[in-house]
DNA sequence: ACACAATAGATGTTAAAACATATATTTTGT
DNA sequence: ACAAAATATATGTTTTAACATCTATTGTGT
């Protein structure tokens, strides 16, 4: 039996047991080379995916009107679990690509928000970005781009979020 | 028009402008949260997901007769890249879980191999291991698994692996 | 044989991720 | 109103990732 792209890129020998275990390996060995691929990118303007991703998402907001968003809501929407959004946040401070503004209403929020400069850098880097990704993608059809997003967003379905798992209720004991 | 799961996910107002984006961010996403939910289970043994890959590549090769592996040739088998498979080996080392040999055929090698407590280990966790990535895939069917794991290696074929990125030759001035 | 390039690992250093815990503020229940 | 719980963020600490550089050894070409 013919080994896979997969087996045959780690050498191995003999094929994957479990069409699952192949799964899991093809979608994290896949995720890594397109992410260090975009950030060979990022890299050179100073950013991450994960500070590159706080700034695309201020934008987002404040074109629609937000003055900017609480630090813990910009970790909600960010692609991948961040543990220390605080830090993230100090980092683009210190660029000077954004801003923390505290609220009267609830003194304990912070306002994030994206600077002018901020928004310049996105701007040099929305046609690259585009180009990059576009090419990442292009040995596949649009078709097969939206049945990999059907399969990707259905295997989703059965996994925790990495950032609700501390409710883990255990079965609770009766008192 | 319905937002994607995606799209709500990260609270987007608005759909992707192209698939292409859509399909990066998904995969991504669940590759993060596959990964986070299986280091939850290596993390209490002590093994990330990288030094419990290294022992797996070296049970493999060991079980066909090999004495172990090089340093690179561990990391080149690697599911992920690995920039400093040196320490990463110091700290399975410190373990006991595998041991480092001089050869004298070649005095730079050092061959790297899987130790009786080592395979004691991965003993331990080849059930629930099994058990993790067939929940965590249960959502998808055979057929599903299958033609995720044909999209995912084509959209490899059009990626630059992350290892042989120095070799960007430039286009090479005439002398 | 000898200079030089190539290879295999190791080491130094900096930045970032991960996790637990602390502080300040607001909300809730009585 | 007030103690206690909840919330929002910040801080301390440890580990790991990432990159460049360095040493030791082997291979190559003349």
């Amino acid at each position: 039996m013919a080994l896979s792209r997969l087996a045959s890129e780690l050498k191995k020998k003999r094929p994957f047991e479990r069409v699952e275990d192949e799964a899991y390996l093809n979608l994290v060995r896949t995720a890594q080379w397109l992410q260090h691929d975009t950030e060979r990118l990022l890299r050179p303007y100073g950013l991450s995916e994960a500070t590159y991703n706080v700034l695309r998402i201020l934008r987002g907001v404040q074109s629609d009107g937000a003055l900017g968003l609480p630090s813990l809501e910009v970790a909600s929407r960010m692609v991948t679990r961040v543990p220390d959004i605080t830090r993230l946040v100090d980092r683009l401070i210190k660029r000077g690509w954004v801003e923390r503004t505290r609220t009267d209403a609830d003194r304990r929020v912070v306002l994030v928000s994206i600077t002018g400069k901020g928004l310049e850098v996105l701007k040099e880097l929305d046609g690259p970005l585009v180009n990059c990704v576009v090419r990442q993608m292009s040995k596949l059809t649009q078709a097969e781009l939206i049945e990999l997003n059907r399969l990707l967003e259905k295997a989703r379905d059965g996994l925790t979020p990495p950032c609700e798992e501390e409710n883990e209720k255990q079965p609770e004991a009766d008192l």
